[in-house]
DNA sequence: GCTCACGTGTGTAACGATACACCGCTAGGC
DNA sequence: GCCTAGCGGTGTATCGTTACACACGTGAGC
C-alpha cells in the first residue's frame, strides 16, 4: 500500500502550502489549467505529487457547484433483478448511453423495498432520478418526489410533478391481442405481476381494476378489449401470472394451462421471454402454432424474430435515452414512446 | 409542476427558522428523530412541506461526514458495451448486491477512452473503485490510482495499491486446452482482442508478450502451453482475434477458419458466446462436433449447459461481489477466484 | 505619458450540513 | 432539600472547495 490507512486525507491547501502558492492557484491548477502560469502550475502538481494528494474532494466540489453531474436510476425491489431482465439492461444501457455522451455518472440505487428506502433515495448524491416501471403504492416515487429534484417514471405510475416516459400500453395490447385472439375461442394472457408481493396463479374475469402495476394493467385492459371484440366474455378469459418475466416460469404455467381441460387456444404474453416458454410448451404439448395455439409477445427482442414471434416491438434503449434527456432537463418532461406490432408465423392470417 | 424552475434551494437553516426551532434541531428531525420531541419534530416537518424543502443536501452531507456512501465501477470503453455482455452484467449484478445489501449506491462512471475520462474519475463522488477488466496501457487504471481511494480490479492488469481480483488465466486456459486439444493435429484459438483498437483478425505465430489486455495474454499463454503439450507448434496455431465478444461475429470467423485448406480440428474460444458462434460456423460447415472439430468455451453460462460445451466454469457474480467487498474494506484487497472445467461432449474423450 | 486590456496571483465568503459540547429543566432517589 | 441522570434544545466550528472581486505588473495603442 503507497498511502498508510491512518493518513488524514490531503487538503488543498496543504497543497498550495507545501507548493509556495495561494489556494485559489492550486485550485486553478486542477479546474483550469489555463488560467495560471506553467510554473506555478508545476509547482503545484510537484506539492500533490509529494504529498500523496489525490485530487479535488468530490463532495466539496459538488456542494460548491451545486451539481453532482450524476444521475440516479432506481430499479425496483431486487437490485438484482434488473441485470437478469434483458429489457431493464437494454433501458440501463440507454440511459448509459446518454450520460457517458454528457459526461454524466449514472448511479444505480440500492433498493431493498424497506423502509429504508426512502432515506436512501433522499440521501442519494444525483442531481436527478430515473423511476423503472413500477407499481401504484410502491413508496419510492412518494420518496423521489419529495426530494423535489427532477425525475421521470419509465412506464408508470404518473406522479404528479414526475415525468413519464411510455408507449401507449393499452393501445399496443390491443392491437396485438386483435391478432393473437382472431378466430380463437378460448383466448389466454400470461401476464406480469398484478401486485408487489408477486405470486404465480391462474384465474379468470380477473378484476383488472385492482390492479397495481399500470403498465400491467394497461395491457390487461387492451387485451380485454380485444378479446371483447371477438366476441368473448372477459370472465371468460383465463390470466396466468408470473411471478418473475422468465422463460422458464412461463413454460411451467402454459404447460398447466395446454393439459387442462378445455385449453386456450391463443396466448398473448407480455413478453417475449414468456412466450418463448409458451412455444416451449406448446410444442412440448403436440400442439401446432398458430393453428392449435397462436401465442403473441411483447418487446421484439432478439428471440422473437428467431421464434417468428408476432409481438409488439419497442425500445427500450430508446426509452431508457428518452428518460435520462429529460430528467436532465433536455427535452419536454414526459413523453410519450413509439411503439408497432410485428406480425409474424406464431399468429393465425 | 409544483415548484417553479426559478425557485431558490430551500435550505435546512430556512427550515428550521419557519419553524422557530434551531438548525440542528431541524437537522436532528432528520438524522435522529428520536432525538427531538414529537412535536418539535412535527413543526419543522410541517416547515419543510411548507417551504417545499427536499431533505439534507447530498452534498453537504457527504461532505461534512467525509464519506459518499457510494461505489463507482468503470466499465471500459465503451459504457453500453457492459450492458451487451452478458459476463459483465452478472458481474455488476455481483457489485449490486453487495451494495444493496450494504447500504450503498453504485456509480457506472461515464468513459469514453478519451484525456477527459481522468478528470471524471477523478471527480466522481465515490468512495471508492472497482474497475473491469482492460488493458495494461489503459490511462483508467492510472487515473483510478491517482484518487489514492480504495480500488480494486477486475481480471487485470495488476497495478501496484490497487486490490485484484481473478481467477489464475493461465492455468484455467491450460486445463481446458489440454481437453480441447487432445488428439488435434491443427489446434486453433478463437480470442478476444489482443489491444485497445480491437480488430478483427487471423494470424499465426501470435507474439503473445505483445498482447495488451492481462486476462487474454494469459489465456493464450495456457493455450500455447496445451498445445506444444500435444506436440504442436505455437507458429501452427491459428489464432482468430474477435472485435467483440459476439457470436455472429464468431461465427463469420470460425466460417472462415474452417473453409480454408487444413482447417482446425479443435477450436478453443474465450467465452461460451464465442463457442457458440463457432458451433453454428461448424455445423453450417457440415462438421461432426467432437470428430470433426472439438470446441470449448470459456464462462459457464446458461447456453454452455444446452450446448453441451466444455468450458471453465467461472462465476462473474461472485467475482463481482468480492471486487465489492474488496472495494468496502471489508476483505482482503486481493483475491484469487475459484474456477474449474467442465467436460462434456463438445471434447474428444 | 496616459489609459486600457490582459495575464496571473490572492483573500474572503460562501456552499449546506453535521459533530460536539454545552445548557436548562424535570423527575426521581435518598 | 439536594444531587444526579437524562431529555430536548441550542451555538459554534468546521468539512474542502470554488465564485467572485480585486490587485498588481506589463505592454500596446494613441
Amino acid at each position: 500500500m503507497e498511502s498508510p490507512a491512518g493518513s488524514k486525507r490531503v487538503t488543498l491547501a496543504q497543497v498550495a502550502e507545501r507548493a509556495g502558492v495561494s489556494v485559489m492557484t492550486a485550485s486553478y491548477t486542477y479546474n483550469r489549467p489555463s488560467r495560471v502560469s506553467d510554473q506555478a502550475r508545476s509547482k503545484v502538481l510537484a506539492a500533490a505529487a509529494q504529498l500523496g494528494y489525490g485530487g479535488p474532494d468530490p463532495s466539496a466540489r459538488s456542494l460548491r457547484r451545486g451539481s453532482t453531474r450524476t444521475l440516479g436510476v432506481v430499479m425496483g425491489e431486487h437490485l438484482s433483478y434488473a441485470f437478469d431482465d434483458p429489457q431493464a439492461v437494454s433501458f440501463l444501457a440507454g440511459i448509459a448511453d446518454i450520460c457517458a455522451d454528457r459526461g454524466y455518472g449514472m448511479t444505480i440505487l440500492p433498493i431493498t423495498g424497506a423502509a429504508e428506502d426512502v432515506p436512501r433515495i433522499q440521501g442519494a448524491a444525483v442531481d436527478g432520478f430515473i423511476v423503472w416501471t413500477t407499481s401504484d403504492d410502491d413508496p419510492v416515487s412518494a420518496a423521489v418526489q419529495a426530494t423535489k429534484r427532477p425525475a421521470v417514471v419509465h412506464g408508470g405510475p404518473a406522479v404528479p410533478g414526475l415525468g413519464l416516459v411510455s408507449i401507449d400500453n393499452r393501445a399496443a395490447a390491443y392491437a396485438v391481442g386483435a391478432i393473437a385472439f382472431a378466430g380463437a375461442k378460448r383466448p389466454a394472457i400470461v401476464s406480469q405481476p398484478l401486485s408487489r408481493d408477486r405470486i404465480s396463479t391462474i384465474m379468470r374475469g380477473t378484476d383488472i381494476t385492482g390492479v397495481l402495476f399500470p403498465v400491467t394493467r394497461h395491457r390487461l385492459e387492451g387485451y380485454r378489449q380485444a378479446a371483447e371484440d371477438t366476441g368473448i366474455a372477459w370472465r371468460d378469459v383465463l390470466v396466468a401470472v408470473c411471478a418473475r418475466n422468465d422463460a422458464a416460469e412461463a413454460e411451467r404455467i402454459a404447460a398447466t394451462l395446454l393439459t387442462a381441460a378445455e385449453p386456450p387456444d391463443a396466448i398473448a404474453a407480455m413478453s417475449d421471454e414468456q412466450a418463448s416458454g409458451v412455444i416451449r410448451a406448446a410444442h412440448a404439448a403436440g400442439r401446432v402454432i398458430p393453428d392449435d395455439v397462436a401465442v403473441s409477445g411483447w418487446d421484439d427482442g432478439a428471440a422473437a424474430a428467431q421464434l417468428g414471434l408476432t409481438t409488439v416491438a419497442q425500445s427500450l434503449r430508446d426509452q431508457g435515452a428518452a428518460c435520462a434527456r429529460a430528467a436532465l432537463g433536455q427535452t419536454p418532461n414526459s413523453q410519450a414512446a413509439s411503439w408497432s406490432v410485428v406480425r409474424r408465423d406464431s399468429t393465425r392470417r
